[in-house]
Formats: structure tokens, sequence, C-alpha cells
DNA sequence: CTTTTGTATCGAGGCGACGT
DNA sequence: ACGTCGCCTCGATACAAAAG
């Protein structure tokens, strides 16, 4: 991993959601093996996305057992030219995740089988399946078992409501049993006696998951948001939407518009969020979430500056002086041009001008590039 | 001991948002 | 209009921990 060692270099390039942007990972090239493609199924997601995984004759590939591949769409079967029955390089990309690289040519492996075909109706529901660029979606909605599953887990997923206890399996088996059957809100419906009856379910473990459910009627805004499960709208779109719209109905209220007016959501978020709540259904599930006492607090947005006035005057090192605007009014804070009684801070650089003087005359507190940093890290404050 | 969950690992592909 | 950046979604395996 190569990584910028100078901490003030690190503190103003800042984070992705998922990664530093001061640090990257240099990797050998993958090892590739070859092996058989014995078989391409489909599996829908929980957006209903069909994707197209192939099964393979298992193979070592730099220290694990690889037996399964995404191939992300159709397009990419086509393009790649790949059939059941065909051999192929694979690797892990990322020495991780399993990639069908290419197909191996021999050029004697005439008797090829017959191409994968994508299916009209839905492997699981038998819903139409429509195109949406490059994927293939099962028109079904939560009628779908598969997209209702797929729901369900993701509502109670870590980066959601969090439920301890309800994974992939556990919902599964709830569908099975019957617990769950139209829609998310069905398992605030969970009692113990409920669960008894299921195998590998006694009074403890029925216990445990029926609290943990209970536990996380108290949530916040934006994971409420995210665990709706909106195309484009990611843990990170939906603390935007926490933010601006404070409140589950302001956010149903509102409409393309209003979104699009948001910054960061543009018309492909905007047309999605209001799809979504465009669908009686998706109405009819939140109103139920809420009616079974889930409630989404906002946090306070603090504002650490609020009203506090700055003036910024020389040039400044690690950030411009637009930079510098930009942080204080994010948080809270009023940038204006000239010092005055009503200044609180002025941010001096090098080579100041008038207003460093005119501040020590008024007694406006001074705070260099530094000062103001360590200010900002004590309130806690993400400088990215 | 077995089953399941949770955590950690992270890229490919698609596409939206935004700056130039 | 175009390029870049970052987010979203999907997917696979290993391993440790927890629960029963």
């Amino acid at each position: 991993v190569i990584k910028i060692d100078r901490l003030d270099y690190q503190r103003r390039l800042g984070e992705r959601s998922r990664s530093p942007r001061w640090a990257m990972a240099y990797k050998f090239a993958p090892r590739l093996e070859i092996t058989t493609i014995e078989d391409i199924v489909l599996q829908v997601g929980r957006t209903g996305i069909l994707t197209p995984v192939a099964q393979l004759a298992p193979v070592e590939v730099g220290g694990v057992t690889i037996s399964r591949a995404s191939l992300h769409n159709y397009d990419q079967i086509t393009e790649k030219d790949i059939r059941p029955g065909d051999k192929v390089r694979v690797a892990r990309a990322g020495d991780v995740i399993p990639y069908v690289v290419e197909r191996v040519d021999d050029r004697l492996d005439i008797e090829r089988s017959s191409p994968f075909e994508m299916l009209v109706r839905c492997p699981v529901c038998d819903a139409c399946v429509v195109r949406d660029g490059a994927y293939f979606v099962c028109t079904g909605g939560v009628s779908c078992g598969a997209q209702l599953r797929g729901a369900v887990e993701h509502y109670a997923s870590r980066h959601a409501l969090d439920i301890e206890g309800l994974g992939d399996k556990t919902v599964r088996q709830l569908m099975d049993g019957g617990l769950i059957q139209d829609s998310i809100v069905d398992i605030y419906g969970l009692t113990v006696d409920k669960l008894v009856p299921l195998e590998r379910f006694g009074k403890k473990k029925a216990g445990n998951l029926v609290n943990a459910i209970l536990a996380r009627k108290d949530t916040t805004l934006a994971r409420f948001i995210y665990a709706l499960g909106i195309r484009h709208v990611g843990e990170h779109v939906a603390e935007v939407l926490s933010q601006e719209f404070g409140d589950v109905g302001k956010l149903m209220e509102a409409d393309f518009d209003r979104l699009i007016a948001v910054h960061e959501i543009g018309p492909g978020s905007a047309e999605s969020i209001v799809a979504f709540f465009a669908e009686p259904h998706n109405c009819s599930v939140i109103k139920g979430l809420l009616a079974a006492g889930v409630t989404p607090r906002v946090e306070e947005r603090q504002e650490f500056f609020g009203g506090k006035r700055f003036v910024i005057t020389g040039s400044l090192g690690y950030w411009s002086r637009d930079e510098v605007a930009a942080i204080l009014e994010s948080a809270g804070g009023r940038v204006t041009s000239s010092v005055s009684k009503q200044t609180d801070y002025v941010i001096v650089g090098e080579k100041p001008g008038s207003k460093a003087r005119k501040a020590r005359d008024l007694k406006v507190t001074i705070l260099d590039e530094d000062g103001l940093l360590a200010m900002l890290q004590e309130k806690g404050l993400n400088v990215s």
C-alpha cells in the first residue's frame, strides 16, 4: 500500500466513502487459472435485476477454491462469447473477487453448447422481464419472492436498521414459514410463540430476534431512508436527504423539481425517488412501519459556527480561500469581506493585508491556518 | 459440534453528479 | 459536451464468533 505520509496532505485530500484518497494498493498481476463453465444461472436481487452467475468446475486460484463468478449482465456474456461448457480463464480481481477473464479458444472446441439466453419471465415469480439499460429486470416488484426477500434483508442489514440476527438465512426461513408474506412490516408482527415452531428456533433464539427487532425501532432518519432500498439511494444519498428534509413525510411530498434542487441530487436520483413514492404499496409500507412504532430521528446538524462571522486575509497554504469559505459555511459560519466589530474571527494567512491590523485594533480573535485546523478538529468536524 | 451471522477482503460495471 | 470522480449494486470466499 502506497501512502502519502504527510499528515497535512492526508487531511486535505480526505476520504471517499469507502477508502482514503491518500493511499492506494499496488498489486502483482493476478494469478490466472483455467476451468470450465458448467452452467450459467440467473439470480434475482432485491432490485429485481437478473444477474447471470457462472457455475464453475471448482478450481484453486491464489489459495482459495472458486466455484462461482458473477458475469454481471447479458452484454458481458455476449461480448466475451461465453457459453456453458466453455473453458475459461479465471482470476480473482484485486486478489479477492472471482472474475471470468476470457474464453480459452483452442479451436478444437467446436462442439460448443447453445448460447446462453436471457429469460423472458422471472425465474422466481414468473413476472415479465424487461430491459433497463444494461440490465434485465423483473417487473414483479414486492410480489416477487426474491425482491421481497432482498428488501427485508437489506432493511435489516448492518448499514440500514442493523437488526442483529436477521440475516439472509433467517429471512428465507421466515418466508418459507409464512411469517413474512407481504412486506417488511410483517417482521413487526413476529412473536416468540410464532417463531418457536420453526426449526432451530428455541425460546432463547426467538426471544433474541424479537428483542433485536424491537430495539431498532429507534433509529436515524438516514438509516431509515437507506433501508427503504430506493434505487440510486445508498448510504451517502440517504444522509443527504435526511439532512435536507428532516422528516420522511417531507421527503415523500417532495416533487421532482424540489429534489433536483438539492446538492448531489440529479435527475436520475430524483426520478427514482419520485417513482418510489408514487407506488402506493411503498407508501403503505412506510405507513405500516411508522404505525408499528419505528421512529426515525434526525440527528441535529451541528452548527459549530452558527451565525459566527469570519473574514479571511492573506494567502493560505493547505486550502484556497474559497475552500476555507466553503468549510466555514458548511459549518454554519458566514464569511464576509471586511473586518468590523461584528466580526468574530479573522483567518490570517501569509502576507496579510490591512485587515489583520484592523482585527488587532478591534480585538477580534485572530487565527492562523493551523489554529483554524486545530479548532475544526477539536469540534470533530470533518475537514476533507 | 453444527449452523448462522458478522466481519473483512475489494473490484466490475453502470451511471449519476458536477466541474471545466 | 465531455471527462472525472464517486456512489450504488452485485457478487465470492475465508474466518472468527455466537448461539443453540
